[in-house]
DNA sequence: GCAAAAGTGTTCCTGGTACACCCATGT
DNA sequence: ACATGGGTGTACCAGGAACACTTTTGC
């Protein structure tokens, strides 16, 4: 095996983003840095990418570590790539952002990273540049959920609509009309209605719904407005 | 300075795929490739990260290499990390796609790489896995072109209203309604008008439009539609 | 005077938005 | 009975889509 000369390697992170939601605030999974330097601060999950492995599958590998989950939805955000990010070396990171059910994390054992999940909205300090990554990937989520369908990913398979409308109302960070919102979602046809819900939060309860999945993986990519999305971004 | 003990880096590349438009068809910048393996096939112009050197600061020397230009609308595509991606020698490579003027390039003194404006509808096998790079590259720009004002960067400073329709017909490979597209493209604001257009493939000649830089740049991510978006993705 | 492209207006209809009241239940 | 959140209907308006004819000019 020859070897292109002269050109110097680097090493290869990847960095998970991971979104959570508790029906009340969207949260980010983050662990406690075990490595030097900056060991003990917060900071995203990582990880490096190892000599035969696929980025695919070294974000799995690592979400899979803090998480126990597999099968979740992931993305590709970015790569970051300033020389100096990391000052012990140099050390290109590729992020990821995952959107996980946060109550099927809740039940798995998590490793020793002492993770824990914090709310979007007041983030401690981050390492490196850790920071610009979740706000790059925020950016990209709100971007994203505003046409397509794909904040179910952060819900239990059964949910309500007034849960759903927390979300979105979360993510953005604005009131949305629940009449509207409504009309909206049920007339994309990728709710099927369940029975009643009692306890939690609410006398009357609210009907759970189930996503259509047919429906929902033949449209991932669909586009739907599900928000007044050319207020939504400004 | 310490380093990570037993990670193991890997070389990291860079590959633009460059857009252009000539009035009529969408087209790519192809070179014929200088290293082995594969020397001599059809290849995006890439290149490999220096050191020291940012992501950013990589693409665009690369890219002026090529075509002589500085100041091109540059977009980072993804990264891709196949192991086997590259035969030689593990390879990552941080695809970018740019839009260039296709006249301005015309203009430069090209290197020695054999550069040729190909037809994205015509491509020619592509070395490695850049053919992936760029089928995704061209949903990425129809995506993105379908929400925002950003072919304006395949075009000159001065163009006409039928330059403009042409170009998102060539992208979408579709036949858009001139009224309609006018109506929408004027309400934008965007466009100063200018005098006339003689000579080039009319009788009547188009007026010429300009750019409100001000305006434009102020609403780089700005939404609107500029199509039927929610048919053009089918 | 005719061919070829530029330019322009109207109607229809969908879908977004704003808005307020009743319902079911637990306490 | 009342408080709490769940659920629903309507009227208005903006903007997207479909559609055809006139204008200018070079030949």
């Amino acid at each position: 095996m020859k070897k292109y000369a002269g050109q110097s390697a680097m090493l290869v992170a990847i960095d998970c983003i991971i979104f959570g939601f508790d029906g009340d605030e969207l949260k980010l999974l983050l662990i406690q840095r075990g490595l030097e330097p900056e060991k003990g601060k917060w900071s995203l999950m990582g990880g490096f990418v190892k000599p035969k492995e696929d980025l695919e599958k070294a974000a799995a590998r690592i979400l899979k570590q803090l998480t126990g989950l597999e099968d979740v939805y992931m993305e590709q955000l970015q790569a970051f790539g300033d020389p100096d990010r990391d000052p012990v070396e140099r050390t290109l990171s590729i992020a990821w952002f995952a959107l996980v059910d946060i109550h099927k994390y809740e039940k798995q054992l998590s490793d020793d990273h002492h993770p824990e999940w914090v709310p979007v909205k007041k983030l401690p300090k981050l390492v490196f540049d850790h920071r610009k990554m979740v706000d790059l990937a925020k950016k990209r989520l709100q971007y994203k959920a505003a046409l397509h369908p794909l904040l179910f990913e952060l819900l239990p398979d059964r949910f309500t609509i007034p849960q759903l409308l927390n979300l979105y109302q979360a993510l953005y960070d604005k009131k949305l009309d629940k009449r509207n919102f409504n009309r909206k979602l049920l007339s994309a046809k990728l709710l099927i209605k369940q029975k009643y819900k009692k306890k939690e939060g609410s006398r009357r309860g609210a009907f759970y719904y189930k996503l259509d999945k047919r429906k929902y993986y033949s449209n991932i990519d669909a586009f739907m407005s599900f928000l007044p999305a050319r207020e939504i971004f400004s």
